[in-house]
RNA sequence: GGACGAUUAGCUCAGUUGGUUAGAGCGCCACGUUGACAUCGUGGAGGUCGUUGGUUCGAGUCCAAUAUCGUCCACCA
């Protein structure tokens, strides 16, 4: 019986159908399989704090794409999901909520209580967001989804640490770094961006001193680490304030800061200060007394009043400076509590805000006269990425990695092509991060992430040193705490976790800080592999209570199989983060790179250019767009946007829920807006709501929902696919009643007409010769066999590099203008008719199987779709044989070994006949001839033209609704009124009386004749240069004379008929 | 300030190693729905390839300068 195939594609159905098949099937998992190459993707893990957005969306179609075509092409293709515990991100978001809803901070609920609440936001987000990715049709392995807090990350994280902090890398010391005061945690530099903020810009003075005592060296370092505040003022009795009453101005936009000058800096060769070089001034709020010194690299003569104060606990060029200049200075002044009120070192100001004690400080320099001037400036501000409030200089003690050799490796591996990035011209930003060399801080003041396994105990004064040692299970070092004192520090082993308690016990405390996230993602790799575990292969759910042993294999097979992986797909935004750090701790966990290929993919910007983020309200959530357009429709067109260049530009635009218009975004749409905004339809009138940033419209209410119509092209593309499938086995099946299997009858049937060895199918047909079965076909078998061929290498080859965008288009323009705008318009005389339908029918079943396995990566829903239902109809197929198709697309195998179809001379022939079908359908438009009429067309051309046009001459009448009456070398001219056109190897008459004005047709063929007179001239002009001549390659200049020979050819014949008609 | 990318039709983008008359999709114009598809078909209009120099027989393509936009890095008293 004939299943409906109802006319439009529905992708929701297919969608709901085909990833639960798959999924049940087994279709995503991947084990190691010694018969098989391994295919290896690891994914860029989301973050669980929120839902993905459009840049996922093209992250996971091209990964999801990559994974289904090597899985067809034969790999063993693991895709290893998983998500990423966003150590600061995901706290803050949770801390926010909870201050928000309850009014409890993290000191309130305490640390297990905190991290039990993230835990379960964890849940709820990782659920979302792996649904979010399965709605993408991503093949991933779902068994394995690793989460980087879990047991089996957490050990490669523990393993990690241990191993570098036995080999000496990982260190702590003291650093300036960005402090989020909102969060109380350290922030990387990367995970900060510069905002422009209202500011103000003060210009003070500070007292010249001098010494009115023996003591000389007034704030040299002290050995011990006594604290600077107590010193100064002490000392500030013997300075007084020179006689000249000089002074010295200096510009800040932080004024509390002066509490913590340690030193005025001025350029050593500044002539307005040289002679101060080596005197002091006394800070006038609180009376210390601070040296001027001499530093060409912070100072800059140009600039403000050539002076600047240095604050080296809260800058970080002065933090440099003080490096610079120890011994001149004293220590740094830290002014700040964790949560950005000023400490004991502020005097009265102690205990307020740091920006309240801004103001207090200038109001006092004013008082005692020391204020200039201030005015009004736009300041660059860094904002935490996470917190979105200001970050803070602040120094502290921090854990680091030591990257000098790790990030040498990691640089030897991209140079000697380990590591391969594509497009290539990444591997420089790459390189230059590397090439810095800069220790990596990995510690951070949170509680939601793998705690630092450090136990330590401070040392008490009859204990003479701390103990160093080392064995499988626990390093022990001696260090200095936070505040100086000496301390034993024990880093232990994730497989001894034993000592913890035994160390505890014996008074040790653990590290509170937690490690960065990026020291997790680093080793994803080869974490989420089982890595270190080589007994064992990896657990199968994140979720499985049982721990690291559920299954009885006494090795790891696992990790030796699929590591290293295959190719890394990312934006270019992390190369730095992510990409470096996880070559390089593959470098040292596993003596091999993670990935042999690195492919950057654009990023996705709206319409005017800007990044789509939440943040600027311009994000777009995939899930609309892939209900709007379908799934396929939307992997299709993001496909065809990947391209090596730029990045993906997506317009946005608000349908209107009352007529459906869609009303162009406007960046006034993305401000901030008060009450319920709304949108009014420039086609309607009606005004709805929209969403912003800061308003979600109200459900039941109409709403303008975002559509990007760029999106319509994939849709289209894969209504276009169905239909030509749907057009397809409509005429593969029977008509009576008997169905299928008389269906399968016909096909086999033999056709006399055409070469029997290729139409009798039967198992006997395993002695046709290709060669001989290709030959036998029509002109338009083979040429869209010879096409199919062309294209699956082309697509093939652009997979390898990367370059889907090419790839797509390639397909797209195959599929649609190719075989349904040519090919299936050719075949259809042939299909109605009885003796010829059988081999036509053969070759259109092989064309769309094979169309199918090649779109199946980029269209997975709906060409598994149409496979299924094609099985009903022609469960075997193929040429020159047929064979059964596979069970399902997804494992279907990746066409190859097709070039015996291909043949370009037989292509250049088509060519010349769609060029003269298409010269005729132009007539026919020039002169508005009626559909309906049918035309008879006479075509002057050599004879082989005309052997070839014989062959489609049986489908003139549907491709240009014309009668070919006659074809070849001796053809007569028109004698009569009638139309005609020259392609220059051939011309095509006519005759059209009383349709067409011949006057008109008479400018008309003057008016190209002109025109090919243009290009004449130009191509003589050319071949009269005698520079052209004699120095271009002959094939070119040959190529250009025989262009020449055309022109003049068709001019000819324009002319001969210019002359007919104006004789008439 | 440094690096990288972009600038081609009204819009969004292709354009392989320099080589006839620079392409596509959308939009626009004209015509067209009895059997695959109006999410469609046929035909058409529309571009001095950001600007200025240079190399070359020949430049959208290579080189230099310049403008604008974007991204990353560094810096900003």
């Amino acid at each position: 019986m004939t299943t409906e195939i109802p006319k439009q594609y529905d992708p929701a159905a297919a969608e709901a159908k085909w990833f639960p098949f798959w999924e049940q099937r087994g279709d995503f998992n991947a084990d190691p399989d010694p018969t098989k190459p391994p295919h290896v993707i690891m994914i860029p893990l989301p973050n669980v704090t929120g839902a993905l957005h459009m840049g996922h969306a093209l992250n996971g179609t091209l990964q999801d794409l990559l994974t289904r075509w090597r899985r067809m092409q034969g790999y063993e293709a693991l895709w290893m999901p998983g998500t990423d515990h966003a150590g600061i991100g995901t706290q803050a978001m949770v801390e926010k909520r909870m201050f928000e809803e309850e009014g409890l901070t993290r000191h309130d609920v305490g640390r297990e209580a905190l991290i039990e609440r993230i835990w379960k936001w964890k849940d709820v987000y990782e659920t979302r967001i792996l649904s979010q990715l399965k709605r993408l049709g991503a093949s991933c392995d779902w068994r394995r989804v690793r989460f980087t807090l879990d047991e089996v990350c957490s050990r490669a994280v523990r393993q990690t640490f241990f191993k570098m902090f036995q080999d000496g890398l990982i260190f702590r010391g003291k650093r300036l770094v960005n402090w989020d005061c909102f969060l109380q945690t350290a922030v990387a530099d990367d995970e900060v961006s510069e905002e422009e903020t209202d500011g103000h810009f003060w210009t003070f003075n500070y007292p010249v001193v001098e010494e009115t005592s023996d003591e000389s060296r007034v704030t040299s370092a002290r050995e011990d680490k006594g604290t600077p505040s107590e010193t100064s003022p002490a000392l500030s009795t013997q300075y007084s304030v020179l006689s000249t009453g000089e002074r010295i101005s200096f510009s800040t936009t932080r004024p509390e800061t002066m509490l913590g000058d340690t030193a005025v800096c001025v350029h050593p060769t500044d002539e307005r200060y040289m002679h101060l070089i080596g005197k002091h001034v006394r800070i006038p709020v609180n009376g210390r007394v601070i040296p001027i010194v001499a530093d060409a690299l912070l100072a800059d003569k140009t600039l403000g009043t050539g002076c600047v104060k240095v604050t080296p606990a809260h800058d970080p060029n002065d933090y440099a400076c003080w490096t610079r200049n120890k011994e001149k200075m004293g220590e740094p002044i830290n002014l700040l509590n964790p949560d950005g009120t000023l400490n004991e070192n502020a005097g009265p100001w102690q205990g307020q805000d740091r920006l309240v004690a801004r103001d207090a400080v200038v109001a006092e320099m004013e008082r005692l006269g020391h204020f200039e001037k201030v005015e009004d400036r736009k300041i660059p501000l860094k904002h935490s990425d996470r917190s979105k409030t200001p970050v803070e200089p602040y120094l502290s003690e921090q854990w680091f990695v030591k990257m000098d050799t790790l990030a040498q490796n990691a640089i030897d591996a991209a140079n000697d092509g380990r590591v391969t990035f594509y497009p290539e011209r990444y591997r420089q930003s790459y390189l230059s991060w590397l090439g810095e060399k800069r220790d990596w801080c990995i510690s951070r003041q949170l509680w939601w992430g793998h705690r630092i396994p450090i136990w330590s105990k401070r040392l008490t004064d009859e204990e003479e040193g701390a103990t160093e040692d080392e064995s499988h299970s626990l390093c022990a070092r001696g260090g200095l705490d936070e505040s100086g004192a000496r301390v034993q520090m024990v880093c232990i082993a994730p497989n001894d976790r034993d000592y913890e308690t035994q160390f505890e016990q014996l008074g040790f405390t653990q590290e509170p800080d937690v490690l960065d996230t990026w020291f997790s993602s680093a080793l994803w790799p080869h974490a989420t592999l089982g890595w270190p575990d080589t007994e064992h292969n990896p657990p199968l759910t994140s979720s499985s209570p049982s721990t690291l042993n559920p299954q009885p294999s006494t090795k790891n097979e696992v990790l030796p199989y699929f590591y290293p992986g295959s190719v890394l797909v990312t934006s270019r935004d992390i190369i730095t983060l992510w990409v470096a750090r996880m070559v390089l701790t593959g470098l040292y966990n596993m003596g091999d790179v993670p990935f042999k290929h690195v492919c950057i993919h654009p990023k996705i910007q709206d319409g005017f250019g800007q990044t789509m983020s939440k943040s600027k309200g311009n994000g777009v959530d995939p899930i609309e767009l892939i209900e709007k357009y379908g799934c396929d429709g939307m992997r299709f067109t993001i496909a065809s946007f990947a391209g090596e260049t730029q990045d993906v530009r997506l317009p946005v635009g608000y349908e209107c829920p009352h007529c459906q218009a869609v009303i162009p975004q406007e960046p006034h749409h993305l401000k901030f807006k008060p009450g319920k905004p709304k949108i009014k339809c420039s086609k309607c009138k009606k005004e709805s709501q929209y969403a912003t940033p800061n308003y979600t419209p109200d459900e039941g209410e109409p709403i303008a929902r975002v559509v990007i119509e760029r999106f319509e092209y994939g849709r289209n593309f894969c209504n276009k696919l169905w239909n030509a499938a749907r057009f397809a086995m409509l005429n593969l099946e029977s008509r009576d009643e008997s169905g299928e299997s008389r269906a399968r009858e016909e096909v086999l049937a033999a056709s006399p007409a055409l070469d029997s060895r290729l139409s009798t199918l039967d198992s006997s047909l395993a002695l046709d010769s290709r060669p001989l079965a290709l030959d036998s076909l029509p002109i338009e078998d083979r040429w869209i066999l010879s096409r199919l061929a062309t294209v699956t290498d082309e697509v093939t080859s652009l997979l390898d590099v990367y370059k889907f965008d090419a790839a797509t288009r390639s397909l797209r323009d195959f599929v649609w203008n190719e075989f349904c705008d040519w090919y299936l318009e050719m075949i259809k005389p042939r299909l109605r008719d009885e003796a010829l339908k059988p081999a036509a029918q053969r070759v259109l079943v092989a064309v769309l199987d094979t169309t199918l396995r090649l779109l199946h990566p980029f269209t997975p829903f709906i060409t598994e779709e149409l496979w299924q239902r094609l099985k009903e109809i022609a469960p075997s197929r193929g040429l020159p044989r047929p064979t059964q198709a596979a069970d399902a697309i997804i494992i279907a195998p990746w066409p190859s070994g097709l070039e015996a179809w291909r043949d370009s001379t037989l292509e250049a022939r088509f060519q010349r006949l769609q060029d003269l079908i298409v010269a005729v359908r132009n007539v026919r438009g020039t002169y508005n001839i009626s559909p309906a009429l049918t035309v008879t067309i006479s075509v002057r051309c050599s004879s082989e033209s005309a052997a070839d046009l014989e062959q489609v001459k049986s489908q003139f009448e549907s491709l240009a609704k014309a009668t070919l009456t006659a074809a070849g070398p001796n053809i007569a001219r028109p004698t009569k009124a009638s139309v005609s056109f020259s392609l220059g190897d051939s011309d095509g008459y006519l005759p059209l009386e009383g349709l067409v004005d011949l006057q008109a047709e008479l400018a008309r063929q003057k008016k190209e004749a002109d025109k090919v007179r243009g290009f004449i001239a130009g191509t003589e002009k050319k071949l009269g240069t005698s520079s052209f001549v004699d120095r271009a390659p002959p094939e070119v200049v040959a190529e250009v004379r025989q262009t020449l020979a055309n022109q003049q050819k068709q001019l000819a014949s324009i002319e001969e008929i210019v002359k007919l008609l104006s004789a008439d």
